[in-house]
RNA sequence: GUGAAUGUAGCUCAGCUGGUUAGAGCGUCGGUCUGUGGCACCGAAGGCCGGGGGUUCAAGUCCCCUCAUUCACCCCA
């Protein structure tokens, strides 16, 4: 293996996948366009700062999977690991929040470095939206909704949807305190990295997969029984909301995200078709990030799903929604050199008209070449050779019915075009 | 960062306890068939057997290192 490799945990996307890709994207486009929400796009790259100080130390993502180096001007930066941080950055240096509420939707790569598995790299690709300005329940219930509308519009329905609420400044430290007594406790039975959490990030204990740790907090005090009044009620709302929409949710006291800015809402998308893997979707409310970031309180909600593993969930769901058709649907066949020349004027003009055309070039004997065509998907064949040489005419094939006819040269974008037109109203009518 | 498995043709994989010129199917290209495809038959191209080092008369095969992939842990999209 002489040549380069693409780098760990990156792959390439093929043309044959990439119409995949496409399908998706339309989709993500669609849904969020009927949702009202506007795309944003921000750099690839921000200060290291900008994703420090809001998703936290003690987290992961922060302390060991960031792709940060220096630029020659001695700026510390770092490829982005999320898409909420840039977003509310971008939101506050163009003072969008003036009009509220703001809508926002997303898509595009995000590097962290991990070590590479199923559903699982390092250059990945996420897309997501973010709702600020809203701090009713009804945000949240939107989210959630528009997330699910996704995963529906690409064809998959094996998933299950997962809620929980981290309370609020008032209910969540009065939680944290009564599970960091109950661990302390016992911090001798915990996992390694477990007990190392108990000081820094207590929380994030609850979502341990140790065996040990699972059958501790079993016991353990949960979140649902510290919420205040008012984050309780936040809860059931839009669990309410949800249910009014035919949206089912599973309350799961022990999601806690990999983030540490959110506050109540918080949720997951899984499937079980995944893998180790499971989390296709994830997101919640961020109430207090946009102050953390020195813009004015506001209120934040929102998600982030990831592309790839919706992917694959098409592929295990053998879909073919995401399937589109050929891109070329004319095959121009020139057996020699003059007839090459008498048919790319031609060919242009049918491609000008919107129609997808194409020549084989390398001169390669007739049958090769309608059999390419065929193999392309076209659908009508035209050909120029001796016969039609002399005559200034040109043959047109039906790829599927076989039939054929003569034309003028001249007339041959008129003709191709009704000849798709006849076979598309064929073929919709069926 | 930890553990395990796997790297042979464009793709999917054979290659037994080390033994001549490394194989198959699919795909590609060509021919049978000077101008009409999908079938059939015939043929060809395409491999420093992931890379490096070692053991041996001899390494695709055994050992070490390295890189990559996959799966799991961790964590998450």
């Amino acid at each position: 293996m002489e040549h380069a490799a693409a780098p760990r945990g990156t792959f390439d996307i093929l043309p044959t996948q990439a119409r995949r890709w496409q399908a998706l994207e339309r989709i993500i486009d669609d849904v969020c366009g009927r949702f009202g929400y506007g795309e944003i796009r921000t750099p690839m790259f921000e200060s290291t700062d900008v994703f420090v100080r809001t998703i936290g130390t003690g987290t992961d993502i922060v302390d060991k999977e960031m792709y940060t180096f220096t630029d020659r001007g001695g700026r510390q930066l770092t490829l982005r690991p999320e898409f909420t941080a840039p977003a509310v950055r971008a939101v506050l240096e163009h003072n969008l929040l003036q009009t509220l509420p703001l809508k926002l939707y997303y898509r595009g790569p995000i590097f962290r470095y991990e070590r590479p598995q199923k559903g699982r790299y390092r250059q990945s690709h996420q897309w997501g939206i973010e709702l600020f300005g809203v701090a009713g329940p009804e945000a949240d219930a939107e989210i959630i909704a528009l997330g699910m509308e996704a995963i529906e519009a690409i064809g998959v329905h094996d998933h299950a949807l997962e809620i929980n609420s981290m309370g609020c400044d008032e209910c969540r430290p009065r939680f944290r305190d009564a599970l960091v007594a109950y661990l302390r406790d016992r911090a001798g039975g915990l996992a390694q990295t477990s007990r190392e959490r108990l000081a820094r990030n207590p929380l994030r204990i609850l979502d341990s997969k140790d065996e040990g740790d699972r059958r501790m907090l079993a016991d353990a005090p949960t979140i649902d029984r510290f919420w205040c009044a008012a984050c309780r009620e936040h809860l059931e709302h839009v669990r309410a909301l949800l249910a009014a929409m035919g949206i089912e949710s599973t309350l799961n006291t022990h999601i806690v995200r990999g983030f540490d800015y959110y506050t109540r809402t918080v949720f997951e998308i899984t499937s079980s078709a995944l893998g180790s893997q499971n989390a296709i979707c994830g997101g919640g409310r961020y109430d207090g990030l946009v102050r953390e970031m020195g813009g004015p309180p506001t209120p934040g909600v929102g998600l982030a799903m990831g592309m790839e593993r919706m992917l694959m969930l098409v592929d295990e769901a053998r879909s073919a929604k995401l399937d589109g058709a050929s891109r070329v649907d004319v095959a121009f066949v020139a057996l020699d050199a003059q007839d090459v020349h008498s048919l790319v004027p031609v060919m242009h003009g049918v491609r000008r008209r919107g129609i997808g055309a194409d020549m084989d070039y390398t001169r390669r004997k007739l049958e090769k070449q309608i059999k390419a065509a065929g193999d392309a998907g076209a659908r009508l064949a035209v050909i120029v050779g001796g016969d039609e040489r002399s005559a200034g005419e040109a043959t047109i094939q039906d790829l599927q019915t076989r039939q054929r006819r003569r034309v003028k040269l001249a007339d041959v974008g008129d003709a191709v075009a009704a000849d798709l037109a006849a076979s598309r109203a064929a073929n919709g009518s069926q």
